[in-house]
RNA sequence: GCCGGCGUGGCGCAAUUGGUAGCGCAUCCGACUUGUAAUCGGAAGGUUAGGGGUUCGAGUCCCCUCGCCGGCUCCA
């Protein structure tokens, strides 16, 4: 038997050996125990390959990113196979590994039901029990046809094969690779099959090496993602390669869960949607309404100092606006049906005045655009900076409203700027700078860009005008230093954007500022300027929200401090706690004195022990607590304490108060 | 919009096979006045989301509507 050299890379370090011809690659780690796959020159494969000459060989590990997939797809195939054996009639989807997780899609005649989860997951014990091997086979088109004839879906994918990655689902390319077709057979013990699956692999080397799984979910999914075709039932599920992690997985959930906005609105007094308004409107109460009114007052301070002017536009508009802008034509769907007003009828029901048609405003550009419109404008004015608080309805689909993330009714910290093709670069850059700076005041410093280009099915105006106003993002975007993601056939109608992403507390990221350059609007409302040589020119139009929409900002602050605001933003920022009873006059100085450097604070008088008290102030996530008995009393001094529980006692009281100003001023959290 | 789940006082939860709706917190009243996360006692509060049906009897079963939750699709 002769020998063959191959490369195997351990922590990072190349190693020559020489093995023996036909090995295969878990031979090589035999002594690990966490390897689960290989990359065998730079390609991901099973244990069970055999390796060739001077191939080079890295172990996948099963706790990292790509060792966690493939455990994630094998356990896939193990809800697959169960799924399949207890429903014989379940036709196959496809299932890849995910976020955290995996998935499995089923056509079945019945949907999963909570008990069929349990039946299911059940069922995977036992074969991940038997210790299945997964043993791959490569198959011709026509075999992968013969042998999946009863797969429709399966067949479908294989079908797509040569068409392009782009026309497959999403997930699909675990499936079915770009090379040739590979079926996986799951064998037990005796070598007998148990079950196969047309997939790409790699995969474990046997189930048994499945260490913690769970299945989490069902839920429907349309076929290859598009509502156009059948949903398909889906069943969600995590995996992980100790028990240890899964659990710290979902203890992390639970943490997620804890943070719901939804659930702080309620616990913190800030904002409920009484089901007599309708689905999707929110109510701030007077805490929600403190922070809200913080928000926007610091935000039009910033918007004063960036030049801008400030406007102000009705709520609702007759249709004709919309019919020029074009959003009734593409949105029609996503606006509150019109009322319809004005029409007068006689005794017989016959029309004798023809009635208008009026419109909740899902937008606030086209009011803009008439203001810019309502006299003429010289370049000497450009560029023009027009910001507006404007509340917006929109018809949201009934199953996409979700707290105050999608609502129905927003408000928006929209701006339009009317600027001349010279200036639009810079525009956009200074604009680039100006939304980081904020977000980063709202605590926000962790961002990326993301670029979303035409969508060639549903747009407005010339091919040029469209690279135009995507170059300039683009550069804009590439000058800003931030990481850019493309997101292709992503922009509105009208125009395209770079919207800035951000990052929260716990590493979720949310899609926040939005800026798009709109060459549609100031052509279809017939904009102009007089240019200095006295010629009539087309100004150009940038759309802008940093916010998005203030009731969605105040939902991703929430979850992102978890409910903790920082001072300057907190609803109550300071409670003064007496010791007891004989203290309230003393703190009531305090707190005056506090009030009068316009500190939100409260005194609690009610008839609780001083202990109950702080609970309370710390159940509401108050930044600072004043504590005061006897001894501060004595000293004029108060005693602090934080929301992490450590004390500063001894305070002198004026120190106190310059400290907690202070700590609004520079907008700092404690 | 689609699929599934759910809906009990302000909030969080109970109510054996259908058999007279309970508890904790919050609220109100009273007592207590205490140095760092829940003092004690009492009172009040619900047409069980709304409507219809089955039944001697419905919070429990069936239908419709509304709302919420989890996904999918969508998000100007």
């Amino acid at each position: 038997m002769s020998d063959v050299s191959v490369t195997v890379v351990t922590t990072g370090q190349p190693v020559e050996r020489s093995v023996s011809s036909g090995t295969k690659a878990w031979e090589l780690f035999a002594d690990q125990p966490d390897v689960i796959a290989a990359y065998v020159d730079g390609e991901p494969r099973d244990l069970s390959c055999t390796l060739s000459d001077k191939a080079r060989v890295e172990g996948i590990d099963i706790g990292s990113d790509a060792g966690r997939d493939i455990l994630r797809h094998s356990t896939a195939h193990v809800l697959a196979q169960a799924v399949q054996e207890l429903f014989p009639d379940a036709r196959l989807g496809i299932g890849p590994p995910i976020a955290d997780g995996f998935y499995y899609d089923f056509d079945v005649s019945q949907p999963f039901k909570p008990d069929d989860l349990a039946r299911i997951e059940t069922r995977m014990r036992k074969i991940i029990k038997e210790g299945q091997r997964f043993s791959r086979r490569s198959v011709s088109d026509d075999e992968a046809r013969a042998e999946l004839a009863e797969e429709p879906y399966k067949l479908e994918l294989i079908g797509l094969k040569g068409a392009g990655s782009s026309d497959a689902a999403e997930g699909a390319a675990v499936e079915v690779g770009a090379d040739g077709l590979t079926i996986y057979d799951n064998l037990k013990r005796d070598g007998s099959l148990a079950w196969k699956d047309l997939c790409r692999g790699p995969h474990l080397p046997t189930t048994k090496r499945i260490p913690a799984f769970t299945l989490t979910r069902s839920a429907a999914a349309y076929w290859r993602g598009s509502e156009k075709n059948k949903q398909l039932q889906r069943i969600y599920g995590t995996a992980w390669e100790s028990k240890e992690a899964q659990d710290a997985y979902l203890e992390r959930l639970e943490q997620a869960a804890r943070r719901d906005h939804r659930r702080l609105g309620v616990e913190l007094d800030l904002f409920s949607f009484p089901d007599e308004i309708g689905s999707g409107l929110a109510i701030f109460h007077p805490k929600g309404g403190v922070l809200r009114k913080v928000m926007e007052d610091y935000s039009r301070q910033r918007h004063v100092e960036a030049g801008y002017e400030f406007v102000n536009t009705p709520h609702i508009t007759k249709g004709s606006l919309f019919e020029t802008s074009g959003h009734l034509q593409w949105y029609a769907d996503g606006m509150y049906p019109p009322m319809h007003v004005d029409e007068e009828r006689d005794g017989e029901g016959k029309v004798t005045r023809a009635g208008q048609d009026y419109y909740l405003k899902p937008m606030n550009c086209p009011f803009h655009c008439l203001l810019y419109r309502s006299r003429g404008r010289s370049y000497r004015e450009l560029p023009l900076r027009m910001f507006e608080f404007g509340s917006v309805y929109r018809y949201e689909k009934s199953g996409v409203i979700h707290g105050l993330t999608r609502v129905r009714g927003m408000t928006q910290d929209d701006s339009h700027i009317y600027c001349t093709e010279d200036q639009l670069q810079d525009e956009i850059r200074s604009l680039l700078t100006f939304v980081l700076g904020l977000l980063k005041d709202y605590g926000l410093d962790e961002f990326y860009l993301e670029l979303s280009t035409r969508n060639d099915e549903k747009y407005v105006g010339t091919d040029e005008q469209w690279e135009q106003a995507t170059d300039a993002l683009r550069q804009a975007a590439e000058a800003s230093g931030l990481d850019l993601v493309l997101d292709p056939g992503g922009a509105a109608f009208y125009a395209p954007k770079i919207s800035v992403q951000a990052r929260d507390a716990i590493g979720r990221t949310w899609q926040m500022s939005t800026i798009q350059v709109d060459f549609q609007s100031p052509q279809r409302f017939g904009l102009e300027y007089t240019s200095s040589d006295g010629s009539r020119r087309e100004p150009y139009m940038i759309h802008r929200a940093l916010f998005g929409s203030i009731e969605r900002f105040i939902g991703v602050l929430t979850e992102h401090y978890a409910g903790a605001f920082p001072p300057w933003l907190a609803p109550v920022q300071v409670t003064a706690i007496p010791i007891a009873e004989r203290h309230e006059s003393y703190l009531a100085k305090v707190a005056a004195d506090l009030a009068t450097r316009g500190i939100r604070v409260d005194v609690d008088r009610s008839d609780d022990r001083m202990q109950k008290k702080i609970r309370n102030a710390s159940l509401q996530k108050v930044p600072f607590v004043l504590i005061a008995g006897d001894r501060d009393v004595d000293d004029n001094a108060v005693s602090f304490r934080y929301r992490d529980g450590h004390q500063d006692n001894g305070v002198p009281a004026a120190e106190a108060v310059a400290r907690i100003v202070e700590a609004v001023e520079r907008r700092v959290q404690v």
